[in-house]
DNA sequence: GATGAATGAGCATTCATTCAT
DNA sequence: AATGAATGAATGCTCATTCAT
């Protein structure tokens, strides 16, 4: 349909201007005026801004957990480790954005629970994967047997969006310095 | 001097403001109604919000650095590296508005390099401090001799700015077990 | 057009308000409340007070200029210097906004050169037909030889545009009285 | 006294405020900072605003009325003319604030009585002065038979004020070369 | 005389939202 | 689907004025 498709531009413009100018400096008619529609228009496809931004929010779990499901197909831990800050790494040069929204839906779910809910959930996912491959990673005898898992999944993740969420140049250095230390750490 | 002491409470308000609302739900009456007085009266202190919003900054830069001066009589580099992870446990439990509104403000140093300079100085101050400290276990042996200190001294600031921006009521805990494997990864 | 016409509406009643109660008394509410209208729907015409504001001074020029696009059949010197005194009598009876209006345009054309042009620029046309209109009076022997046409003309128009904004009931004979002592100067 | 010192000091600088900015332009906090005082302290010599306001046009009339009581001692109407123009030429260069802040006023008292009545009363004794010396050249015979002499008065002051609000910087010669062409025209 | 602190009323401007067309 | 026009409720900020000290 026509109607989804401007649906879904609307939404990537708002999400592109949430990385440009953060919540704070979102505006409706700007959303509008990027895709070359009035601001009464938009209202047709939100009603209110609100459910725009709760598109948004939609929006980024896809994108999320887009890249993910095409790396299945590994099985050794160590390298789906890798991948995973390969993955990382690629993101945050090609979408910046993405982590920067995420950083400021995370702040925004300190108020809004409903959005609380979904990125929580989002997260989850990724640190539930995280600790089954570090677990099975730990059965392998690849990783140090007195590895917590769960700890471990946990502190990776916060590690990543932290870093994506600040600036810097040389960030995609950074990681991979990050990525070699941490793989150090805990392999056997 | 009263104009003084009234000048810090209104940073104070601010400060908490931002904390529950963020940025974006920062008014400049809000502020001056918890204070007791008129909006207008702020003006008097600040010429405009946006110079109140910089008195903010300083603040939490202030707060920021408070703990650390006291703690230096320590020099056991594990010993260190343990206060400093009890620091920000206790930080966390008893203004955990500290970390919202450091992860407000490096969202807001995105677009504002004022900030950005700032709180770089901020954060890279602790950073140092925590080279120092791990080079410090490298060269005694306590931690393992071939940790990268610069990384790791990223990593831990990372992972500690990361959690505090996170919510739960289990911080305390998680903030712990992570302290502990952090310690395992990095012990000689 | 619904929207030029409220557009216009709002022009003249911005500057029946500067003839009321000058510049330093307009309020954009004011005018918006004449217009039976909310004040946030006149910033949907003007984007700003001062982009009304320059309106209102095209506004002036328009009708500045309308008369004397009539007139042009007139071809006597005398008869085209007497229709000019009569055409600023009407004025100042029908319409003295026009000449309290411009006097404070040419008070705030000190302080702001983008009204200076353009007041300049109409005075100078009017100076302008005033000279040439001298001139060919002293060509035709109606006008005194040694006639400066150039000061004659500033001297006119400076006249005119005092009286016009100088109050008085009795403005229209004292301008015709005005009239006839100039004739009396100038003529052979 | 050092208290009338002060005040006279603010009325001045009130004075140049108006002169450089416009009523429009007019604000308590300033006169009293370029005075070296406290806003609140301006209020000690002046109950209100309006009450500065109202010194300032005292102050004006004062001004205005300076020159003229030197020149009493010219007897020959011709002379006397001259030395009006001169005299105003000279203020024009010297205190061209004097007419700005006139005009000012002017716009003003159409909306202000209390104004009003003032400046009637300083133009008129202008006038009259120029009247009687007007008629005594009639009387004279220096100046033409058939001058309306109350009309010439009011419209060599209306030129003068004119001209004296305008903008320019030759426009000391202007005034002179109207001064020449208004001898030729009244001269008998 | 002088000031710091405070205030109320007001001001231009912004913004999400509504609605008839 | 789309828009022009409108609005109410805010928002940061200004300013003359007040008053206790």
């Amino acid at each position: 349909m026509g109607g989804e498709q401007r649906r879904k531009e609307l939404i990537a413009l708002a999400y592109s201007i949430i990385a440009e100018k953060g919540f704070e400096g979102l505006r409706v008619r700007d959303v509008a005026s990027r895709a070359g529609i009035n601001g009464a228009t938009l209202h047709y496809y939100f009603p209110t801004k609100e459910a725009m931004v709760q598109a948004v929010v939609e929006h980024l779990t896809e994108q999320f957990s887009t890249l993910r499901e095409q790396n299945s197909e590994l099985t050794d831990p160590l390298a789906m480790l890798r991948q995973e800050f390969a993955d990382v790494t690629y993101r945050m040069e090609k979408f910046p954005e993405l982590f920067i929204v995420a950083a400021e839906l995370e702040l925004r779910s300190l108020r809004d629970s409903s959005i609380a809910v979904i990125l929580k959930e989002m997260y989850q996912a990724w640190q539930d994967y995280l600790a089954a491959l570090l677990q099975n990673g730990v059965t392998q005898k690849v990783f140090r047997s007195d590895l917590d898992v769960q700890t471990t999944a946990i502190a990776i993740t916060t590690l990543i969006r932290g870093l994506g969420s600040q600036l810097g140049s040389e960030k995609g250095d950074q990681i991979s310095r990050i990525a070699t230390q941490v793989e150090q750490w805990i392999m056997a």
